[in-house]
DNA sequence: CGCAGATAGTTGTTTGAACGACTAATCGAG
DNA sequence: CTCGATTAGTCGTTCAAACAACTATCTGCG
């Protein structure tokens, strides 16, 4: 009788109303997707982000992009893309060059060493990625895109920034 | 022939693999959910797993929690959950104290003042997470826990620890 | 022109995260 | 007992995140 109340155990098995249920579901198995990747960009050298810019660097031109459009692609945004561009600069992943167009404009470009560190990585994780959701339907996924989908909408539209 | 392949604009936007979609999709939105959530809980003086800390602990026993199982409870895994406590400490919210029965346990407590600072913001937390789900149907809500649930599974067998 | 406003990026500073090493207490086998 | 192994928590240190303020460049209107 000392712990009347005491039936609170796993956020995610309580019968929560099915917003909170579904809030907190996203949250949590983001947290385990980010520890799941984060073992594996480590083992080369590498952190979410930092794959991720590089990996958008790749798909782009060779002139590079602007800083501003790299943190509009990423997946996570970074509230100081200047220093994460920095550390991958200090390392020769990425290298950095002023647009003739525009003063204000740094353009950022993947080099030669950039492109060998993210090389073969591709394959290895999307094993990864299926591994973590090949439980799951063509279908079930589509719901699950479209579900998220709708969540990210309402969400951007309540974010501080712009 | 250099470039092939740049039309690969938008993450969320290309005709990716499924499993790669579905797990960007998951930390894609994530990520803006957090930004969300961040600006509410920061009008109040407090972060997303303070916040987290504090309704676990009002949902324990007058007792309160040994650290591991308040740990165990989190949305978001947190490293170094010491620290984390002492901020908490620091500004009253939380109360340490020794187990009786086991040395090595310290037993965390929230406090009143710690009950006042969370007090009435389950209210307005809730409408949030319905106006952030709000558009979905109660069947894509359970399917989208129904997948999610999979998709962590999965990646809670590829973590490191435990 | 010339100046107000907007945009892109950098920098300062504080706070928190991440990783590992370390201490102390408990448990279990012999 | 008592010694090795395990568990809970704390501490040191390094790195990155977050927020705000600042500089420099561009844009457009008068």
């Amino acid at each position: 009788m000392t712990e009347p109340a005491g039936d609170r155990r796993d956020p995610l098995a309580t019968a929560a109303p099915a917003a909170t249920r579904a809030v907190v579901g996203v949250l949590y198995t983001a947290d385990r997707i980010r520890g799941a990747l984060r073992g594996f960009f480590r083992a080369h050298g590498l952190t979410l982000n930092q794959h991720n810019v590089l990996r958008i660097l790749r798909g782009a031109g060779p002139d590079g992009l602007a800083g501003r459009e790299v943190a509009a692609r990423l997946i996570e945004r970074v509230p100081d893309l200047t220093r994460m561009i920095d550390r991958l600069e200090r390392d020769g992943l990425v290298r950095r060059s002023a647009c003739p167009h525009d003063g204000r404009v740094t353009r950022i470009a993947i080099t030669p060493r950039g492109r060998r560190r993210i090389a073969g990585l591709e394959e290895p994780l999307r094993a990864l990625e299926v591994a973590l959701v090949g439980d799951l339907t063509p279908t079930a996924l589509a719901r699950l895109d479209a579900a998220l989908a709708t969540i990210r909408d309402a969400a951007e539209a309540r974010l501080p920034g712009t």
